[in-house]
DNA sequence: ACATCCCTAGA
DNA sequence: TCTAGGGA
C-alpha cells in the first residue's frame, strides 16, 4: 500500500469525535499540566469540543516533584535541617543512563512536597544545599509542570478518551499507515522505528474546532504617559471584543454622546465597574483569547483595575511575565510575532517591526485608527470605540491568518515540544527543542545533563576561524560567482542539508568527543580533531533524522497530492511547514550559548561537513565536465547541462556523501553580479527570483524600486538571448526616465524616504549616528514625538550640513538630488555589470555599443 | 535569546 | 576601519 492511499484524517476528525456515543467515554484535548499549590499536586486542563469549555482533572499517580543528585540518602538526611526536613519526603537511589559518560549511574532522587523546595525556597533551597555540601545536582532546573508532563508520558495539543479515572490517549494509527511508516523507516534500527511511529501518531491526529476572540482595552491616561498595570489609578473607558460571532466595545458613558455604529455593537455602562463585570463574563465564553501585549498590559491592567474595584473571580491568573486566563486559553500575538522563527519562517519576513500597527501593516495591509498626537482620554466616544475596536479586529484578523492555519501550528508544536500552547507561543525555538529532547531523554529514562557538564566533558573549544570577526566558528561556504548572463541554468541543492548532516554523519552534543578510545579514529573532516560516536549513542541525531525523513518522504508528498481533500492536503502543508520550522533550528541551537545542550564542537563539525560535501559536489560536476558558476551553503548552480547529467551527478554524489542531492529548479537565465548572494533569476514561466541586490531591499527609496522594478519586468519578458539582447535596449529607456524624474524634481516626498528601523534606543548609539538616528532625533526635538526600538523612521537627503531629515520636517525643494542619483546608480551597477552596460552612459543616453566603438 | 556569511552607506 | 541595517 503506497502513502497515496492512506486517509488519515477521515477516520478521525474532530467532529467524528464529537458524535461519538458517551459510554465510550468522553475525548478531550490536553491543554496544558497546571500546579495546584493548595492540593500540591499536578491539575491537567482539558479542553471539551462538545461544550467549549476547560475541564480539570487533579493528577491521581501521586507524582512528585524531585531532583536527582550524587550524595547518598544519607547524606541527604544529614544536610537538610529539621525545619526542612518536612518538605523532603523521600531519597532512594535510581539508575540512570548518562550519555556524557555512555554508563548507567546510580543517584539520589529526592522527592520533595512542593516545587519550590527545590528551587525557590527561603532561606534556602534543597538544590543549594546540596550545591554547598559539594554535591552535584540534575535535573532540578526543570519546571513542576513539564517534569510531570515528560514522566507521565503526557502530550499537550493531543485528544485522550476519559473513561472514570481513567486517561487514554486516543487509538493511534491503523494498520496501513503503520506498514508506510515501517516501509521508510523500517530498516532503520527498532530505536527510529519507535520514535516516527510515535511522531507520525502525533501529526495525524486534527486540530478541534475552539471559539476564539480577540479583546483590546483602553485606559483614560493622559498624552504622553503611558498607564501603567502596576498601579492601575486611571479607569478602562473602553473594551472591546472580537470573534467569528461578536464585535463589540463596551463604552464609559463621560457625557451624553451616544454612539452608533452599523460596523460593530457598541455598549454604554454608566459605572466602571459594570463594564469590567460584563467585559470579563464575555472573555470567560471564549476558548482561545488573543491579545496583542495582554500578558504585560491589557490582561494585568484589566485584573488589578478590577481588584482595585473590588471586583473577585476575574479568571485571571498574574505571573511575573505572562497573564493566563483560568477559563480559556490567552495567547499574546505581540510574544508570538516577536518570535524569529515565526517571523522569518512562517510569514517570510513580511513584518519588520513587533508593534500592532507594523505587523498588520506587513501581514494585513490595515493600519491602527491614526488618533495623531490625541489624547486617548479626550478622544470623542466614537473614535475612541473605533480605535478600541480597531485594535481588536487587527488583532483577531492576525490571530486567523493562514486561514486559520496559526492556531494548528501552535498545536504541532505544542505536541512535538511538549509544551502548552501557552508556552510555545511565548518561548523561542530554543526551548521547543530543549523541551523536546528533555521528553524524551525522561521516557528513555536517561540521564538529563548540565549545561556545564557537556562543555566540560565534551569540549566548549573550537578549532576552526570564523571569516567574520566575532563570531565563535566558521560557518557556511559561497561560491565566488562567474558574473554575466547564464542562460539555462539548474540549481541543484542538499535538501535539509544541516539536518541530513546530523543525521548521516549523527552528530550531535551526545556523539561529538565521546568517552570510547576505539571512536577516537572516526573523524569525518580532517581539518578539526574532533572525533564522532561510532557505537550508535546518541538520540537527537534520530529525532532530527525521523523529522526530516517525515517531513520529505511524507507529508511534502501528501501535501501535494491531489487525492486527498482540500482539508487534508492543508493539514499536511501545515505539518511539513512546522516540521521545517524546527528542522531549519535544529543545527543552530549548538552554536546558541544559552541552550543548555551548547555544543560547539557538534556545531563546527556540523558547518565543516556541509563545507566538504559542497566542494566534493562542486569537484564532482567538474569532473563531469560541467560549469558551476555559483553555490552557496547547500546550493549549486550549473550551466546548461542536460537533464540526464544532472542527474547523473545526483546520483554519484549521493552514492559517495548518503545525503540527496536534488535538482531544484532551472532558470530561463540568471543574472550573476560579480559579488556573492547577488544575483537575479528567470524562472521558465517568467518569474524573476531577486537575491540579495540592493533594489530590493526595504530602506532603499521607493523611486528607486519602482525604477528598479520595472527593469526587472522588462528582463522577464526576454525568453532567448535575441529577446534578451532586446531587453538590454529598454533597461536604458527606464534609467533615463527616472534619471530626469530626479532632476527635474517630479517625485512625491514619500517615493524619496529612505525606511530604516532603529533597533536601539535613541540614546544608547553612542559610536556612531547614522542618518536614520539624526533623522529620529529631529522627530523628537521639534516634533515632541517619542521614538522608541523597532520603530521606522522615514528620512530624506537635503542639501545642507546635516544631510538629513526626517520626511514630515523635508521640503521638495532641499532634497539632494544627486544622492539619489547616486544610489540609483550603485543599484543599477549591480545587474548593470553582468550586462556588459554603464549606468553613466545608460543616464546620458549613449549605449555601451557606441561607447565601445568610441574606444 | 537558533547559527554564520555577505553587502552597502556613512561616520 | 568600524558601526549599523538589511539580506541569504
Amino acid at each position: 500500500m503506497s502513502i497515496n492511499s492512506i486517509s488519515v484524517l477521515s477516520e478521525a476528525s474532530a467532529s467524528s469525535y464529537e458524535e461519538r456515543p458517551s459510554e465510550e467515554g468522553k475525548i478531550l484535548y490536553l491543554i496544558s499540566v497546571i500546579y495546584d499549590g493548595e492540593k500540591k499536586s499536578a491539575v491537567l486542563r482539558f479542553y471539551n469540543p462538545n461544550t467549549g469549555k476547560m475541564e480539570f482533572i487533579q493528577d491521581k499517580t501521586g507524582h512528585k516533584p524531585y531532583l536527582l543528585t550524587d550524595a547518598s540518602p544519607e547524606d541527604v538526611e544529614r544536610i537538610v535541617p529539621e525545619n526542612f526536613k518536612h518538605r523532603v519526603l523521600k531519597a532512594e537511589r535510581v539508575e540512570k543512563y548518562d550519555v556524557l559518560s555512555d554508563r548507567k549511574l546510580v543517584l539520589t532522587k529526592v522527592e520533595v512536597s512542593d516545587p519550590l523546595a527545590i528551587g525557590g525556597a527561603k532561606p534556602k533551597d534543597l538544590r543549594t544545599m546540596l550545591k554547598e555540601a559539594g554535591f552535584n545536582v540534575w535535573e532540578a532546573n526543570i519546571k513542576y509542570y513539564d517534569s510531570y508532563t515528560y514522566d507521565i508520558g503526557l502530550i499537550p495539543g493531543m485528544p485522550y478518551r476519559i473513561k472514570g479515572d481513567q486517561i487514554e490517549p486516543v487509538a493511534s494509527m491503523n494498520e496501513e499507515e503503520k506498514r508506510e511508516i515501517e516501509k521508510i523507516f523500517g530498516e532503520e534500527g527498532e530505536k527510529v522505528l519507535e520514535i516516527a511511529f510515535e511522531m507520525a501518531s502525533m501529526l495525524r491526529h486534527p486540530v478541534p474546532k475552539m471559539k476564539c476572540a480577540a479583546i483590546d482595552i483602553e485606559v483614560a491616561a493622559p498624552a504622553f504617559q503611558v498607564p501603567s498595570p502596576s498601579e492601575p489609578k486611571r479607569p478602562i473607558i473602553a473594551a472591546a471584543i472580537v470573534g467569528d460571532d461578536i464585535k463589540r466595545v463596551y463604552l464609559l458613558k463621560r457625557g451624553s454622546d451616544v454612539v452608533l455604529s452599523e460596523d460593530f455593537e457598541v455598549i454604554q455602562h454608566e459605572d466602571e465597574i459594570s463594564l469590567i463585570r460584563e467585559f470579563i463574563n464575555e472573555i470567560k465564553k471564549y476558548a482561545v483569547i488573543y491579545t496583542f501585549n495582554g500578558d504585560n498590559f491589557d490582561l494585568p491592567y484589566l485584573a488589578k483595575r478590577a481588584k482595585e474595584l473590588g471586583i473577585t473571580n476575574t479568571g485571571i491568573r498574574l505571573e511575573t511575565d505572562r497573564a493566563l486566563l483560568d477559563e480559556g486559553i490567552h495567547i499574546d500575538l505581540y510574544k508570538l510575532f516577536s518570535n524569529r522563527s515565526i517571523q522569518v519562517y512562517v510569514f517570510k519576513n513580511r513584518y519588520l517591526g513587533y508593534t500592532l500597527d507594523e505587523v498588520s501593516e506587513g501581514l494585513l495591509g490595515e493600519k491602527k485608527v491614526d488618533i495623531g498626537s490625541h489624547d486617548i482620554a479626550n478622544l470623542p466616544p466614537d473614535k475612541l470605540a473605533r480605535y478600541c475596536i480597531q485594535d481588536a479586529k487587527l488583532t483577531f484578523s492576525l490571530a486567523n491568518l493562514l486561514d486559520n492555519g496559526l492556531l494548528k501550528l501552535l498545536f504541532i508544536f505544542s505536541r512535538i515540544s511538549r509544551m502548552s500552547l501557552e508556552e510555545v507561543s511565548r518561548h523561542g525555538i530554543s526551548q521547543w527543542i530543549k523541551s523536546m529532547i528533555y521528553s524524551m531523554y525522561r521516557r528513555r529514562n536517561w540521564l538529563i545533563p548540565n549545561s556545564e557538564d557537556v562543555t566540560r566533558i565534551r569540549g566548549s573549544k573550537t578549532f576552526s576561524r570564523a571569516i567574520i570577526k566575532g563570531k565563535k566558528y566558521m560557518g557556511a561556504i559561497v561560491l565566488a560567482p562567474r558574473p554575466g548572463v547564464h542562460f539555462k541554468a539548474a540549481v541543484l541543492d542538499f535538501a535539509s542539508m544541516y539536518p541530513s548532516i546530523i543525521k548521516r554523519w549523527r552528530i550531535s552534543f551526545e556523539t561529538i568527543n565521546c568517552p570510547h578510545e576505539e571512536c577516537k579514529m572516526n573523524k569525518p573532516v580532517e581539518e578539526l580533531p574532533h572525533w564522532v560516536c561510532s557505537k550508535g549513542v546518541g538520540i537527537v541525531p534520530e529525532i532530527i533524522g525521523v523529522l526530516r525523513d517525515l517531513r520529505v518522504k511524507m507529508y511534502k508528498k501528501m501535501a501535494k497530492n491531489e487525492r486527498f481533500s482540500e482539508e487534508e492536503r492543508n493539514w499536511f502543508d501545515t505539518v511539513q511547514n512546522s516540521l521545517k520550522v524546527l528542522l531549519n533550528a535544529s543545527y543552530g541551537v549548538f552554536g546558541f550559548e544559552e541552550f543548555p545542550l551548547y555544543s560547539p564542537p557538534a556545531a563546527e563539525m556540523i558547518t565543516a561537513i556541509a563545507r566538504k560535501a559542497i566542494m566534493s559536489a562542486v569537484r564532482e560536476a567538474e569532473n563531469m565536465s560541467m560549469s558551476v558558476i555559483y553555490g552557496d551553503t547547500d546550493s549549486l548552480f550549473i550551466e546548461d547541462a542536460p537533464i540526464e547529467k544532472l542527474q547523473e551527478l545526483e546520483r554519484r554524489v549521493e552514492a559517495s556523501l548518503g545525503i540527496d542531492l536534488e535538482l531544484d529548479k532551472v532558470y530561463r537565465y540568471v543574472v550573476l553580479s560579480k559579488l556573492k548572494k547577488n544575483y537575479l533569476g528567470v524562472t521558465e514561466d517568467g518569474h524573476v527570483d531577486v537575491k540579495g541586490l540592493l533594489g530590493k531591499k526595504r530602506n532603499i527609496p521607493d523611486i528607486v524600486k519602482k525604477a528598479f522594478f520595472e527593469t526587472l519586468d522588462e528582463l522577464s519578458r526576454a525568453r532567448n538571448k535575441e529577446e534578451f539582447e532586446e531587453s538590454k535596449k529598454k533597461i536604458g529607456e527606464i534609467i533615463k526616465k527616472y534619471v530626469n524624474r530626479l532632476r527635474s524634481r517630479e517625485f512625491e516626498m514619500e517615493e524619496v524616504c529612505f525606511r530604516s528601523t532603529l533597533n536601539k534606543r535613541l540614546g544608547d548609539y553612542v559610536k556612531t549616528t547614522p542618518q536614520h538616528v539624526k533623522a529620529a532625533r529631529l522627530l523628537e526635538e521639534r516634533l515632541n514625538m517619542r521614538i522608541v526600538p523597532g520603530d521606522v523612521i522615514s528620512y530624506v537627503k537635503v542639501t545642507g550640513r546635516e544631510g538629513v531629515k526626517p520626511v514630515e520636517l523635508a521640503g521638495k525643494q532641499e532634497v539632494d538630488v544627486d544622492k539619489y542619483i547616486e544610489i540609483m546608480r550603485s543599484t543599477f551597477q549591480q545587474i548593470l555589470d553582468a550586462l556588459d552596460l554603464d549606468f553613466d552612459s545608460l543616464a546620458k543616453g549613449k549605449t555601451s555599443e557606441s561607447l565601445e566603438g568610441f574606444l
